[in-house]
This record gives C-alpha cells, structure tokens and sequence, in this order.
DNA sequence: GTTAGCACTCATCAGTGGAGAGTGCTAACA
DNA sequence: TGTTAGCACTCTCCACTGATGAGTGCTAAC
C-alpha cells in the first residue's frame, strides 16, 4: 500500500478523532468538537487547515458546505486497519457472554441458532451464522434398517455426532437377514472415508455380498448420496435484523425496508458469510466493498470458527458503516473462541 | 349478539363502502367519496348523517374534526362476521399457487418453509406457519444399532416419514447380537402405539430378552424419550415480516421497530398461531382482540391444516388492521387445501 | 326523510426569517 | 514556516405564517 505514509500522525491523530466521535454520534463532526474534546494542543483553525486535507485525500466527506467532516469507505478502512485501538471486553460482559454459551446446546445446529441469538442482542447488530462445511469430516458409520416391509431406513453419521437419514421405499420381499449382510458390507466400505473423497461401491460387490436385488441396491446407493448431499450443505441463521432500524442511518423507511429485505434472502446471506471463508481469520468489509447494492450502506465484519482446521463455518455481524468495530471485532473474536470450545465439546462427547 | 340488528341495510351498505375504501386507501373517507364512488343514490349529506350514526355506535371514528372517517376494530369486526365477500381467487393466481406448491418438498419441513415463503409472497403479509403436532401419530419403527465400540444410534421412525435421532455414548463392552436383539424386544414393545400415549417398557424385561446391562438401557430409553420428545416439539417458521414496512400504517419507525421485535421472538409466534387451533377452521383476530401490546395495531388471520383430523398444524398471515381480508382469506383457505393434499402425498409416500 | 348550502375546523404545504454550526480565507503572530 | 484569531459566507434547522382544501355539523327548505 503506497498510501500508508501520505498521513502524518497528526492527520492520523485527526482522523482518528473525527471517526470516534461520527461512530458516537452519528453526525457530521466539525473542527471546533475536535479541538475542544482531544486536546492535541491544537486551535480549530489548524484542524480546519488538516480536515482539508483528509478530504483532499479522500478519508472524509462533507455532506454540504457548512457541514461537518464524515467518514469515507476509504476513511474507515484506514480506521480499521491501522488507527482503531483494540477494545476489552469488560469482565461482566465477558462473564455474560461465557454464561450465556457454554453447555447451552446438545448439538451442533441449537448452538449455532443460540450464538445467533446471543450475539446479535450482545453487539445490538444482526448476525449471521453459517453452520460448518463438513466436507473434511469423517463418515463414522452407514446403516441401513429395515423399518417395515416395504420401507428401509438408511441413515448415516459423522463425526459430530452429526446424523442424516433417508427413507426408501421398495416392493421387493428381502430377507431382514440380508438387509444387515448388505448393510455391513456397505459400512465396511465407506465408513473411515473422508466426505469430500467417499465414493460409491460398486454395485456388483454389494449384490454378491448381500443376494439385494440390484435396483434395490442402486436406491440404496442414491439414498445414501442424498445423505451425504444434505449433510454438506450448511444451514444459515440469521437474529436480530430489527436491530438495524435502531441506528439513524436508517431512518429512511425506503432505504430500511431494502436492506431488511436484502437480509432475509438466505443465498444472499449465505454469500456474504461464505465469502469470508476465503480470509484466513478476521475480515472486515466496509460499505462498497460489497458488491451487492443496497449493502453499500453496511459493513459485515466476520471470522471463520471451526475444528481443527476441518469442517469450518462463519459468523458474520452486519451493521451501519458507521459501526463500533473495535468491540464488534473483539466480541466476535471472543465468542469464535467460545464456539470452538463448544465443537469440541460436543464433538468429544458424540465422538 | 344482540348488535347484530342495530344497523339497518343502509348503514350496512354504507360502512362496507367506508371499509371497502379504507382498505384501498388507507386515508380518512368522507361522505362525497362514499356518495360519489358507490351510487347509492343518496346526497352526501345524508351519508353524513348515517355515519355520525355509525360513530356513535363505534363502528367508524374521525382522527380529528373535519376529517373522513376510519373504521374502528368493531367495524372490521362486523365487516369480516356480516359484510364482507368472498374473493374469488383469479384463475392465474390459483395456478401460480398450485405449481409453486405441487410436489415442491420432499419432506415436512421443507414443505413449511416453502409455504411460508410463497404465501408471504403472495398475499405481501408476514406469514408463519407451525409445523403438525404429531401426539397422534403412529410410531413406526424404533431401532438401535451400534455405530462404533462406544455408540449407540437410536432412532425413532413416525408416520409420515418423519425420523428423530440420539446418539448415546456408553462404556460397556456389548455384543452386536445383543444390541440387535434388544432393538427387536424394544421396537415390538413400542412400534404402532400413539405417540401421545407410548409409555416405555420394563426395563426388567428388556434385560431379559437382550442381557445388556441395566444401566446402558435406561439410557437408551432416556434416548427414546428425548426422541419422542423432539417429534412432538413443532417448529415455527415465518417469513416476510419486512413486508410490513411497505405498509403506511408502519412508516413511524418507533412503531414499525417495536412490530419487528415481536415477530422475531418466536415464543410471541407460536402463541399467536397455536390459540388458532382452538378454532375449528378460521379464525380472525382484530387489532386488540391480540392480547399482546404491540399487536393491537395489527390482525391475524389463521386457519388449521391437517391430517385426518390428527397431526394438526396452523398456517397465519399477519397484517395491519387495514388488511385485505376477503383476499387473505380466501387464499389461506385455498393453500390450507393444498398444503393438506402435500401432506398426504407425502404420508402416502413414505408409509 | 332527504338534501343544498353555509359556517366552521383542522391538516397540510409553501414561504419567510432568524439562529446556529461550521467552513474557507486572510492577515497577523511566534 | 507553521499556527491561529477573526470574519464573511453558506447551509441546515426550526418556528411561524397564511392560504388552500377536504370534510364536518347544522339548519332550513323541499
């Protein structure tokens, strides 16, 4: 970045100031507040002289002559990357937070809706919450049960404790006897295997294993991939988007019922969050560098959680751009580590 | 009601124009338009008259002086009981509903999300729906089978293709045939009963027919009541709330906040839609006929699905008291009979 | 019983002017 | 050369005003 050196401190000083205040207060700030409020040793009139400049380069706005100074994209990027000061979470908050998730769910998708829930109330932002890609996990086991004559039941777990099932419906009269042959010979076959790398068996082997009608078996087998399918998916939470409606910017109904509108398409949100799986840990995207329209009004700050380094998921908080990012990043760092805790739990616990 | 008769056929006449109006509106109606639109052939000062009647009654009050008129929750009331006719849904929009609903899930739940989407679509009201109350299904199959040394699968199969499972972790070092053994004695014990009133078997008897040890199958029937406990539980869907917002009734952003918050809380939903299967068919609730505060401004329209009498349902849509009724009606009354010949496809199909 | 006419009420809207906040520029100062 | 006091200027915000128009209630005539 060459234009990490076109401020001097003082203007970072400056600027710094002027996004404090603005994420405060949600108006234009003006060179006498932050003469007054920071006393850098400096009269209004210099901060004019500087404020000028900022704009000149693009950190700062002026809604109309006369107006205040306001933040660019360009403004809070900077902020975020080099001005902002990490902020601590009080003891109680952090108490708060801990209470509120640990043991507080028996598996994986009651805790993602919970985190959901719990932080979008902490940060008064909504929050999104994608489950994890369990495309690395491990298939524990395939089991196939006969449920009544002309019903089987082929159900499959990972790791997790993680279960998905199928119901398959059939005319053939089969032996109970040969339904479990066919199903061990299945589970020797695909249990152990990766989800991203399992593949289906051959069908010849399993009919000499199990004397199953073939077509039998070829539903069996597209039962067990339609479980599999649903257990790649991932699952999208979304609390606390009303809480956009409290901030002023707002207050245009139009302008609200868009971005409301915006968040309660899922693939919209499931983009957003999934988007941030690409970045290592933190990432923070501020107003246009959404790509979706009316989203050019919103940050989204999100981290990636996850087991091990496998089956990954996100959480994303989306607010004004005018957000308090210093404790949004340290409350979702926070709660990404609470979350893993509770992985690990759970994972430990099912196995 | 003895009320029923206070209006005579003109001011009926006239109060359905007033609402009819207002509806479309959403302004104060005076007398010159009811006299002018509707040809009634009477002089708009008469129509002054008759609705300083229909004030004095309750039916209509005024804003302020010198303003139109607006219907009061006792005049929708009477317009909804009395007044009001039947829309005839238009062919297209019959069709649009039927393709967008016919053989569109494959199970359940999808098919209530999916539901919930398309009415809140098409009526462009908040829409929800809670899944059926199964306590009067049938239990189809209960299985256990083991998914490695240390884990049990339970997993319960009910009418309906509907499937719940528990993952019980144990220390005991087990026999497959034995496992496989018990789940016979545990599924001929409970396989066919109601889920309403299933009780578990003897443990004594189960230690009998399988020789596991008694404390890994109390904790597999605490695994079968958790089971039969999250089949019973229903799930709460909703869909369009920032539809409201298109509605003027909402463009104070304090009210429309307050509305969005309690559409959010999911306990405010289900209480609303459950009170609805009291009812036989449909119901109606005006403005403050809700209980709840912020709901006093808003109606809820709600009729039951379900099948063969058990395994009922709701299906609400949300509006402001202004709302289209006949409109709203007629088309929950149509997608009530779609979602119930999904329903039984879907029974059909899975056994 | 119906209605034309009239006086009256009240919300809405455009226009006006003063107050206040904030700026840019200039000239003086250290 | 950097800093700052002072001043003219710009623009928003708000309260006030009067005109307009929609709608009412009442009365008197049909």
């Amino acid at each position: 970045m060459t234009w990490e050196n076109e401020l001097n401190d003082r203007k970072k000083t400056i600027l710094k100031s002027i996004i404090d205040v603005y994420i405060q207060s949600a108006q234009p700030v003006g060179s006498r507040t932050i003469a007054r409020k920071h006393d850098l040793g400096l009269g209004s009139a210099t901060i004019r002289n500087e404020m000028a400049d900022l704009e000149e380069l693009g950190y700062i706005t002026q809604p109309h002559t006369s107006a205040g100074r306001v933040p660019s994209d360009k403004g809070y990027r900077f902020y975020v990357d080099h001005l902002m000061q990490a902020y601590q979470l009080a003891y109680d908050e952090a108490i708060r937070l801990r209470q509120a998730m640990e043991n507080s769910a028996e598996e994986l998708n009651q805790l993602f809706k919970r985190v959901c829930s719990i932080v979008s109330s902490f940060t008064g932002y909504p929050t999104i919450v994608i489950s994890p890609q369990l495309s690395e996990s491990l298939i524990k086991s395939v089991q196939v049960v006969a449920i009544d004559e002309t019903h089987l039941l082929v159900v499959l777990v990972v790791e997790g404790g993680i279960v998905s099932n199928r119901i398959v419906r059939h005319n053939e009269n089969v032996e109970e006897e040969n339904i479990i042959r066919f199903s061990n010979a299945l589970n020797t076959k695909i249990s152990g295997k990766r989800i991203s790398t399992v593949s289906m068996p051959d069908t010849l082997d399993l009919i000499l294993a199990s004397d199953l009608p073939g077509t039998l078996i070829s539903q069996i087998l597209d039962a067990v991939k339609e479980c599999i399918r649903r257990v790649e998916s991932t699952d999208v939470y979304l609390d606390g988007a009303a809480n956009l409606l409290n901030y002023p910017e707002f207050s245009d109904l139009i302008k609200a019922r868009e971005v409301l509108e915006i968040l309660s398409e899922e693939d919209v949100i499931y983009n957003l969050a999934r988007s941030a799986m690409q970045k290592p840990s933190l990432e923070v995207r501020i107003g246009s560098e959404n790509e979706i329209g009316p989203m050019k009004e919103l940050s989204v700050v999100t981290t990636v959680y996850g087991h091990e380094g496998r089956s990954t998921g996100a959480i994303g908080i989306i607010g004004p751009t005018r957000m308090t990012y210093s404790r949004v990043v340290s409350s979702i760092l926070y709660i990404k580590d609470l979350i893993n805790r509770e992985i690990m739990r759970l994972f430990s616990e099912h196995g």
